[in-house]
DNA sequence: TTGGGTCATGAATCCGGCA
DNA sequence: TTGCCGGATTCATGACCCA
């Protein structure tokens, strides 16, 4: 039976509590972009326009105090630093600087928690996923870049003059050199041309004449392996997945990623858990989980949705931790 | 009748003499990245590994003579050179920075021949999209990105130790404030679930009961609206579209492209044309285009594509500029 | 149980109105 | 002119009802 607790607090303030050295497999962290505007959404209830201001929390805004505290965290001259003093340089200020600001010293802790066979995942905005690789190459070295995720799905289209944007980005690490990984089968279809020369038999090359020939085996294929492009439906407005939180993200998109890095037993830690999808398909999948979130609601709405489930008990998490601020 | 020209020689260096300021309405490129690989075809006598260049081989790793030319060619202390500083710093030296160092002054070259409401396009790769990216951002400043395309096609799968990588990446830019943009209908099905639940046939929301309720309208639903996530197939390894050029991309792709940022009677530029498909999928839609290449080879490919369709006779085009070095 | 038809609702975006 | 707000628009998804 998988087990897991809940943490209510600023990851980087109870993640040395709620996770000692090398103990966890998998890190997934989906990082809130505008802190300002859920915590504003919470407020509302799910429906209603968002708040006017729409701007990331003031205390992530450069300024003398705020360097000084990620020089810190970061190590004044390390590869965070550099990186970041780059960005500031090149774009100035704004709101993806602060979202940097908030995320580098949340990334630099997390090494620490995860197995040499670990894996790390951070989901992002494919406008700013390009900054948040710069700093996790900078941070995990050379090598531990596995694969860009593009989580694609279908939605509602919107007047737009440019392309729809319909698809999310997930950036996979390693955190050692032989990262825990398991092919998955039978997610996509095998394509139309596949299906019509070879039918859904596995396909084996025929040298029997000397040449190499196609040929087919009697087994039936399971399928290609998966592939870095998932297509997997959004939450839908009325689904009864669908508990309210405003960046909720599918249980299979989870599942998906925690059955290619993980093994029953293992452990999966979510620093940015919110409403606790992550925790709920580690669970699922016998995986224990980790939560911590800053929102007292996105915890009591993960923990009653691990509950539902036979998950985490009370008796099993008797106490949240506050984080010492 | 689209007209064009070909010209012979590093896009430094030629770009000057083929496209005037402001005279373009598209630039799509992709820059060759391993030409490393391409070398050793060649040596070992592979089909398809047509093409000279050996590529950014030691001409780009970073040396002094190398650092100055860059400062030279992407003013130093400017965006670029403090992009690519950091990179370095971070990364060391590399074939990325290489390849970087390779395509800054190149980039930099073109907004001037783009007009006021011109696209650039750059093909990449997923794992070096980011640091383009941020390349790109420097130099056109900030609200110039539009869209992150992914290209996702399907393949022979490898054996792997991570997901098989099936995607490409294509970062379209604006560099003006009101680019070109036709939304794109019929490319994408409907959703299954739509196709269930509304047929083919428009959806309109209707409040005549007070309250808005689902309906359709008589006219037939062109299909969404095209998204930023493209799936066409590769170019076959027996296909007629298959010329032998090793990085040749489907005419599919480009003819999007150029549908989606431009009209007919515009101007398609390619700096790094290859065997020409850009040009080819620009001639047929009645775009006038240019290409570029330091390969004689790929020239002559481009030359024998454009000629069987009809285009660019010796006439049209009766100088092949070479590059004065 | 199944399958089809109906309906509720989300969210991104542009646009017009207004200050 | 600029900037903000509310309304309109779009399709995707699953719930629900009924035969």
């Amino acid at each position: 039976m998988a087990t897991g607790s809940l943490h209510l607090g600023d990851n980087l303030d109870v993640l040395g509590a709620c996770a000692p050295d090398a103990s966890v497999d998998l890190v997934y962290l989906d990082p809130p972009f505008n802190t300002g505007q859920r915590r504003q959404a919470l407020a509302r209830g799910r429906r209603g326009a968002l708040g006017p201001d729409g701007g990331f929390d003031d205390q992530f805004r450069w300024s003398p105090e705020v360097a000084r505290r990620f020089d810190a965290l970061c190590g004044a001259g390390g590869p965070l630093a550099t990186a970041l003093g780059a960005f500031r340089a090149l774009a100035g200020e704004g709101d993806r600087l602060a979202y940097l600001t908030m995320l580098a010293p949340r990334l630099a802790a997390l090494p620490r928690v995860l197995r040499p066979t670990g894996s790390l995942v951070v989901h992002v905005d494919p406008s700013t996923s390009h900054y948040v690789k710069v700093l996790l190459d900078a941070l995990l070295g050379p090598g531990a870049f596995r694969n860009e995720i593009v989580w694609r799905y279908r939605r509602w289209p919107t007047r737009s003059r440019a392309l729809q944007r319909m698809h999310d980005v997930l950036l996979l690490y390693a955190v050692g050199p032989a990262p825990k990984f398991h092919a998955l089968y039978g997610y996509e279809p095998l394509a139309a041309s596949t299906l019509a020369t070879f039918g859904q038999r596995r396909q084996k090359a025929d040298f029997s004449s000397g040449r190499r020939r196609p040929g087919t085996v009697e087994a039936v294929s399971p399928g290609p392996p998966l592939s870095d492009v998932w297509e997997i439906g959004v939450v839908a407005p009325s689904g009864k997945e669908r508990v309210g939180w405003p960046t909720q993200k599918p249980l299979a998109l989870l599942e998906r990623l925690i059955l290619a890095t993980t093994d029953p037993g293992d452990r999966v830690l979510d620093p940015f858990c919110g409403s606790g999808t992550t925790l709920v398909a580690a669970a699922r999948l016998g995986r224990d989980f980790v939560g911590i979130d800053a929102s007292a609601d996105a915890l009591a709405l993960a923990r009653a949705r691990l509950a539902a489930d036979g998950f985490l008990t009370d008796e099993e998490c008797p106490t949240l931790a506050i984080a010492p601020r």
